[in-house]
DNA sequence: ACCGCCTCTGGTCAGCTGTCCAGACTTCTC
DNA sequence: GAGAAGTCTGGACAGCTGACCAGAGGCGGT
């Protein structure tokens, strides 16, 4: 780094501030949009829609994003964050298998209760990002860190049990992946037992990965 | 059924040809809007697009569907009948535990290699159910017909490798939807093992749902 | 040959969408 | 407090969308 004279010290300081702001902005627009998200899907939310919702004015969104498409791929991200943040004690706070277990199922099952609409709003995205190629590589980077996630909890179980995990690390996460959206349309369509059968199923599931040390599957 | 009079008879036939004409076209044009759709995705595919590169006028389709919930209903439906009769015979044809394994990894892998396009519209629909009731009760009939149709598969399974399933209806085409759905995903992400990985998970996971009659699992 | 119904066309309409922008307002710096 | 930079507003615009409709064309029945 080069050393800075006293001005270009103070406009640099300035300037963070600003970022800072603008960063600060950009973090609560998106916010914003992720609520009108969520209620309507990618499909039906309008940006003035958004605006409305927020008390914002439409054009002060151009003013923070690009467009659209930046404004929605910030809010991807953010998504990323809450998520992953939410998740990562579960592991590391665990001194059983059995504990990691529950936990883990308990987890995913009181996520899809409590956060409905943010997770009909991330398979909407994802799901965008196999036609448009503008969220792809977000929505990957997303996904990926999800699968890890998953993994690190998953080969905590097992490191507990003894045991190793038999699938790879994309289908071990394809399938928990798999039972969470299945409780998402369950809750959505009614189906109050949506919630236990997503913690049941978990449960059932996950000491099924593994197998001890040593020992060959049939194959 | 009243007995018809030679007019009403008459009346009737010519319906009827009229009805199935009606139907036939109905059928015509929803196979183009499913070729539109399942290029351009739910929110972004109009009538004029479909129209246009279906060589219809756009106006065609509001006299056959009362408006476009109606016409994507269709679609919905007629995807049901393609996909399942595709796998029904997995089930019925096979002799041997091991050949249900195999034609049923099979089927999966190469159903999402060839038909990538139609499937990822289903997921596109099904979560616009999540959103929008319009399509909620047939999006949830289709997907309950496709949980039929695995079930109907991995109980042939079972039977033939003389065990039991250990997870409900409901999760054993969860955990098999999201192995698919994970593909997709890979697939589009020109993830070239993505089929690959799709068959050897289906292989690997198929036969850790069962248990043997009599013992009781870890619970 | 004529008539009535079915089929289909393409124009029109109101409403919405993303984007841009001129200008008002606020905040900060000196 | 003057000026500049940053922030925000709401109107304008072109393009698209679903829906509607008047009328042309065709087909079958009599």
């Amino acid at each position: 780094m080069v050393a800075s004279t006293p001005e270009t010290a103070a406009a640099r300081r300035i300037e963070l501030r600003q970022v800072d702001k603008f960063a600060l902005r950009r973090t609560e627009l998106a916010a914003a949009a992720l609520a009108t998200l969520s209620e309507f899907g990618y499909a039906r939310t309008s940006l003035r829609e958004i605006a409305q919702k927020s008390g914002f004015s439409h054009g002060v969104f151009h003013y923070y994003f690009r467009d659209k498409v930046d404004l929605i791929t910030y809010c991807v991200r953010e998504y990323k964050a809450a998520c992953v943040a939410h998740y990562d004690e579960i592991a590391s706070n665990a001194t059983s298998a059995e504990q990691v277990r529950s936990s883990f199922a308990e987890a995913l099952a009181s996520s899809a209760r409590d956060d409905t609409p943010m997770h009909r709003l991330w398979y909407d995205l994802r799901n965008q990002s196999l036609f448009d190629t503008d969220f792809q590589a977000d929505v990957a980077e997303v996904d990926d860190s999800l699968e890890r996630m998953i993994w690190r909890i998953v080969t905590a179980y097992a490191a507990f049990a003894g045991a190793e995990v038999v699938l790879t690390r994309s289908a071990v996460y394809a399938v928990f992946d798999g039972l969470f959206q299945q409780a998402l349309l369950g809750i959505h369509a009614g189906n109050d037992a949506a919630v236990d059968s997503l913690r049941e199923g978990v449960r059932q599931v996950l000491p099924r990965l593994l197998q001890n040390v040593g020992r060959e599957s049939t194959d």
